[in-house]
DNA sequence: ATGGTGGAAGATCCA
């Protein structure tokens, strides 16, 4: 089974990209970030005519997520637990039946946090937290389980081409990497990681004073997998090639092979 | 110090 995630900056923008990828690389399950749309407005037809099912959780202009799976979505869940008041799409959860079980995947798009002066790195901060806290209990349960993202975290200095110039950025404090490192020592692997420890592997290039030609990178979007589903991984990878189709995310895809 | 790019929306906000 293969499980994606990818930060697609916008469906309106990406349909035909996200479709061409879609056919590329047959993911069993993708997670989408940044769909920037409402769910009516959520293209679904050109997806479910490859045979996925669509549950989305968007609001109007940013954020949003969504889950795509070639089988059914069960007991999809919408919004972080922890603060009935934000009001932020940015986590969506659901289970799909395997052969030897289930395996249960959320989407999260995790805040960016910048500026630091402002209330949006307590919300990046306080959010993680909340992510923390749920994502204890999931690991109790001791099923196959992915949490798949934008973290939004450069987790190590190795994970970006100029980690000087991210010194200061909300994805790079030691608080934010703190509040990841927390997440992981929980128990969770890092697919990526668990391949290569390459410096050089990043997921995001930006759009400006061209990034991708100079290969000035981050590794922010990142699998993470519970011990049960790290047990059967087989492969992990970033579709790296898709940021120089025409229209790109700025976000590229990345991957999971799990044998379930 | 500014602008460099892009998406959504339709003026700015967000990244």
């Amino acid at each position: 089974m293969k499980i994606a995630t990818w930060n697609i900056n916008g469906i309106k923008a990406r349909i035909d990209g996200l479709v061409d990828w879609l056919k590329e690389a047959e993911p069993d399950i993708a997670c989408l970030q940044e769909i920037k749309s409402v769910d009516e407005n959520f293209p679904v037809s050109g997806i479910e005519d490859l045979g996925y099912h669509v549950e989305t959780h968007g609001q109007k202009g940013f954020n949003g997520v969504a889950l795509l799976s070639k089988t059914p979505l069960e007991d999809v869940s919408r919004g972080l637990p922890g603060d009935p008041d934000d009001e932020q799409a940015r986590f969506i959860e659901a289970a799909v039946s395997t052969k030897t079980g289930i395996v249960r995947v959320a989407g999260a798009y995790m805040p960016n946090g910048n500026p630091t002066d402002s209330p949006k790195l307590d919300y990046k901060l306080a959010w993680m937290e909340r992510l923390n806290t749920w994502a204890e209990g999931r690991i109790l349960l001791e099923e196959p389980f992915v949490i798949a993202g934008d973290y939004n975290i450069i987790p190590d200095p190795r994970d970006a081409r100029h980690p000087e110039n991210w010194v200061g950025d909300a994805l790079f404090l030691p608080r934010s990497r703190q509040a990841y490192r927390r997440l992981v020592s929980m128990g969770f692997v890092d697919a990526i990681r668990s391949v290569t420890q390459d410096s050089d592997v990043y997921t995001f290039w930006d759009y400006q004073a061209g990034a991708w030609q100079k290969n000035n990178g981050i590794r922010i979007d990142h699998l993470l997998l519970s011990p049960e589903a790290a047990d059967r991984m087989s492969g992990a990878g970033i579709d790296r090639h898709v940021r120089a189709w025409e229209k790109p995310s700025d976000h590229v895809p990345v991957w999971v092979d799990l044998a379930l």
